[in-house]
RNA sequence: GCCGGUGUGGCGGAAUGGUAGACGCGGCGGACUCAAAAUCCGCUUGUGGUGACACAGUGGAGGUUCGAGUCCUCUCACCGGUACCA
């Protein structure tokens, strides 16, 4: 069986003589696997097709932990499947536009183009080195022109069908800089370079159609069974679709008549406690209220102030202001006052709000804030109830008793009723004072609408709206149209033409791609492309005359909403060929949690957009993904004297405990000098606690980085990087080397005879095959990288155990030997590569071999251990034959002293017993 | 603010409603060594007890269940996203 027939045997007898040497081993696997062109994969192949794909890494600088961990994720995910016999496609390419590129420019005086290309070939380098089964000769980077051409013409095509469009929408601005920033630019309401107080300035900006897709995007949703759902809640959460009905409220100025407010609201059953409505500063009628109001001008023109996210926008203050508008109530006829309100997103909904203090909480605060009145218009459904069950004569009319209406017309004592209208004032006690009750319920105070419930209450307003043509019913959403435009120079120029008789006129598909210039002076105040008039000026494809051209570029998230596809039809002329719906959808996507919204949403639109233009027939892009957590460290610092933090790396500090392992402090290598312990946090430059990917690789080699990052966390949830487990990872990966090198070093031995094994060899056979169990079922279905190298982990420490080497020892080590190389193989390739040839086999791809397979009959126990409970608290175990009956486990179980013992002076009530697993007694 | 998630020994984590703490790290003790490193073996949730064992224990408060780390309600802390970071 072994007979080590290969010519290598005189090298690798040096490589056992020397020891693990990852460095050795890792070179030559690579190597091996370049000159096979091991994983370049083509469509024509008769396994069924994987496509696993991992989000592709913005170019920065140098590979971090946070792409090691997403790229061993996807290549143990594609090792593992090419094992199971699939063709797997793991692809690789670079986001390479974006705002970095730009800040480095500044900081660093080069181009943009040319900081971007020498990160791109130093983390091609460092991604290599980590060894992955990527098909590289499908490689693309995202700036350069081939590549988004593509995304141009698909552009000038969504133009054409209305699906792109350009309107006004507002960005942070930088009265200093003169330039937009972006959200993350803006740090406590000031631009991040210059400290000016940023303002929400409105420009004109392009957009796709979104909203279009809303509800393809949310029903969608229901078909991805293989999405976390913790993903799949947050878009739809995101979408937001809402029913309700759309309200015209007539406006006066003074007693003149002046554009009427729309407003949207999912609760119309409240209609009738609108005591004011609220509108957003930049709502036309704001404006238009603002001409003759100075003091309203420049409270809106104070909201002006600040960033335009939505986190600041909803944590701010909550103020307003009287335009002196009057809104007229569509059913009672009052006149309503109208509040400009900080609070109110004009991109939502209408930029407008019919506010109801009594049963909305932020308009209950607004209302105490102003001193507007306070109604109360629904009641709990159960107040209501008791009310009803009380006999009361509705005849003898209350009049104003807001119960008028909701009680039945029987009669009742005065004393009842009574008490039953204390619980109604109570109620409306609790909203006046305490806050908004927003609960549905049963409607009062609501003259005709009196007594009707949520459902019944939108059914007549709906029907009186519409036939006045005052309303109607509407389905909105929360979701709004993507905006792809930035004041930005480096990214993917948007195709468009801008002439003053024409307007915005689509570059012709046959003058695309507009190309970039990557040869610029780059000073962070002005977009190159604006600068330059060379570039800018152009000629009017429609008229001829002389026009300008489009000088914003698209948002970086339109390359990374179709990359997949591309990756599929490597030097296709079109967007994408046929080969995309070969491949498509990806079988496992792989990338942060931190996408889960924004990425993931565009990526299912742009696929849809790709559908729509003939390209792809899929509807989703992707059936299963997977969302890896962070990865994060320890930090340490010294604060100087002005406070400020000096951070030190933690490979620069050793770590102080007490007697029972408590950390107690820390100490800085290089003096002996105590530093500060600063808390656990995700990898960064700032807090300088980043673990540099290739100084680990060059320590340990990639297999054991490899190793500790799937080992020490399941993948979705973050990562603490502790150099003390990589070295334990070392450690095993030693053990390994030793435990199969040494069994090499037999003398031969027979195949495995089940039938002649004593206890020892069939109690380790089975923990064998258990194992082989488990890893299949951790990799493939669970994806619990962890737990499944922890078994393995096991299955070594028992080979350590097991001295036996008779024939049959040697030959039960052997089987078990060999599968651990390949059930390891997805996880730490580079030793698997060549362990394999250790136990006598040829150099080979061992993607290729057979993943091993579980025998059966090896699982087989013949006893088992149960669990004895009293009342749910354990008090024995015992073991039982496999075939035993319920009473014999029982008889058992109530037989153990201890059991005994805990059941005196007690009676038996109830006996469970769960076969396999445990006998529980209850007992009282 | 809103949406989503996480919380278990000294630390990372395991336990797919059924023996809480697998596996790894750290610590302590031992073997080997002139010594150290490496390696190997043993112990390691807390409290009490020589011990067998008992009691407590999965952020906090309730609940469902014969049985809850796991399911439900409320609550606290932290993390991610919040539409121009990617």
């Amino acid at each position: 069986m072994q007979d080590n027939q290969d010519p290598n045997q005189a090298e690798q007898g040096d490589a056992i003589a020397q020891g693990y040497s990852p460095q050795t081993v890792e070179t030559a696997a690579q190597r091996y696997w370049n000159t096979q062109h091991a994983y370049e994969v083509v469509e024509g192949d008769a396994r069924p097709k994987f496509y696993c794909l991992s989000m592709l890494p913005y170019p920065s600088g140098a590979l971090h932990m946070g792409h090691v961990r997403n790229y061993t994720i996807g290549d143990v995910i594609s090792r593992f499947q090419r094992m199971q016999g699939k063709n797997v496609m793991q692809p690789m390419g670079w986001d390479a536009f974006g705002l970095p590129a730009e800040n480095a420019a500044i900081k660093n005086r080069t181009a943009p183009a040319k900081w971007t290309y020498a990160n791109i070939e130093h983390m091609r380098t460092q991604l290599q080195s980590m060894g992955y089964a990527i098909d590289w000769s499908r490689e693309f980077a995202t700036c350069k022109p081939d590549y988004y051409v593509h995304e141009q013409r698909m552009f000038v095509r969504l133009m054409k069908k209305g699906l792109a469009y350009r309107k006004n929408s507002v960005v942070n601005w930088d009265p200093i800089d003169q330039t937009v920033l972006a959200n993350e630019q803006v740090i406590d309401g000031r631009g991040w370079r210059t400290g000016a107080l940023v303002e929400k300035r409105e420009i004109p900006q392009w957009f796709l159609k979104i909203t279009d897709y809303a509800q393809e995007l949310l029903d969608g949703l229901d078909t991805l069974p293989g999405w976390p759902d913790a993903v799949k809640t947050m878009q739809r959460n995101w979408i937001g679709r809402s029913e309700g009905l759309e309200i015209r409220f007539d406006v006066k100025d003074d007693e003149a008549p002046v554009a009427p407010l729309t407003v949207f609201t999912t609760r119309p059953d409240t209609v009738m406690g609108v005591t004011f409505l609220s509108i957003a500063a930049e709502h036309p009628l704001a404006q238009y209220a603002a001409q003759a109001r100075p003091q309203l001008a420049e409270f809106i023109a104070e909201l002006r102030q600040g960033g335009v996210s939505e986190a600041e926008l909803e944590t701010q203050e909550k103020r307003g202001m009287d335009t002196g508008l009057r809104a007229i109530h569509p059913i009672s006829g009052e006149a309503l006052p109208v509040y400009v309100a900080n609070f109110v997103l004009m991109n939502y909904g209408t930029g407008a709000v019919m506010a109801v203090p009594g049963h909305d909480q932020r308009d209950w605060e607004f209302a105490q804030r102003y001193s507007l009145p306070i109604r109360m218009v629904i009641v709990d459904r159960n107040v209501i109830d008791a009310l009803r069950a009380i006999k009361h004569d509705l005849s003898r009319g209350v009049g104003a008793d807001p119960m008028r209406a909701a009680l039945d017309g029987r009669s009742t004592d005065a004393y009842e009723v009574s008490s039953a209208v204390e619980q109604v004032e109570q109620f409306e006690q609790r909203i006046l004072q305490q806050g908004a009750w927003t609960e549905r319920g049963i409607l009062v105070n609501s003259g005709e609408f009196d007594g009707m419930d949520f459902q019944q209450a939108l059914d007549a307003l709906a029907t009186r709206f519409e036939a006045e043509g005052r309303g109607q019913r509407r389905v909105n959403f929360r979701l709004r149209d993507w905006g792809v435009s930035r004041q930005r120079y480096w990214g993917c120029p948007i195709p468009v033409i801008r002439c003053t008789r024409c307007g915005d006129v689509p570059v012709p598909e046959d003058q695309l791609p507009v190309l970039l210039p990557e040869d610029v002076a780059f000073s962070g105040v002005q977009s190159p492309l604006k600068a330059d008039p060379e570039w800018r000026m152009t000629h009017c494809p429609s008229c001829g005359g002389a026009a300008e051209r489009e000088t914003d570029t698209f948002d970086t998230f339109m390359e990374s909403s179709w990359y997949y596809a591309r990756y599929t039809s490597p030097g296709a002329t079109a967007q994408v060929d046929e080969r995309a719906n070969h491949w498509l959808p990806v079988d496992q996507y792989i990338g942060g949690i931190e996408h889960a919204i924004l990425h993931l949403l565009y990526f299912r639109f742009y696929h849809k957009l790709l559908r729509d233009e003939g390209l792809v027939s899929s509807d989703e892009p992707a059936r299963n993904l997977l969302c890896q957590g962070m990865v994060i460290a320890e930090t340490f610092y010294r604060e100087n004297a002005d406070g400020s933090r000096d951070w030190i790396n933690p490979a620069d500090v050793e770590i102080q405990r007490d007697e029972r392992a408590h950390v107690i402090g820390a100490l800085l290598k290089a003096d002996g000098q105590p530093v500060q312990i600063g808390g656990i946090e995700k990898m960064s430059k700032s807090k300088n606690n980043g673990v540099d990917p290739q100084s680990m690789v060059g320590k340990y080699g990639a297999d054991t980085v490899r190793l500790f990052s799937m080992f020490a966390a399941p993948p979705e949830q973050s990562l603490e990087w502790n150099e003390a487990g990589v070295e334990g990872m070392a450690r095993f990966l030693k053990r390994l080397w030793r435990e199969v090198t040494t069994h090499a070093a037999q003398p031969d031995h027979p195949p495995t005879d089940t039938a002649a094994l004593d206890d020892a060899q069939r109690i380790l056979r089975r923990q064998l095959h258990e194992t082989i169990q488990k890893v299949g079922d951790d990799f493939g279905r669970r994806h619990a990288f962890n737990t499944a190298i922890a078994a393995l982990m096991e299955l070594l420490n028992a080979l350590g155990r097991f001295n036996d080497l008779s024939e049959q020892g040697r030959a039960v080590r052997h089987e078990a030997l060999e599968a651990m190389v390949l059930l390891l193989n997805p996880v730490v390739p580079h030793i698997s590569h060549a362990l394999w040839q250790v136990l006598g086999h040829p150099e080979t791809v061992l993607e290729d071999q057979p993943w091993p397979q579980v025998d059966a009959s090896a699982l087989v126990r013949d006893s088992v251990t149960l669990a004895v409970q009293v009342n749910g608290k354990l008090r024995a175990t015992i073991e039982l034959p496999c075939n035993a009956s319920k009473e014999e486990a029982e008889a058992q179980a109530r037989a153990q002293p201890q059991v005994m013992h805990f059941l005196e002076g007690l009676t038996v009530r109830k006996v469970i017993v769960v076969p396999g697993k445990i006998v529980n007694i209850v007992a009282g």
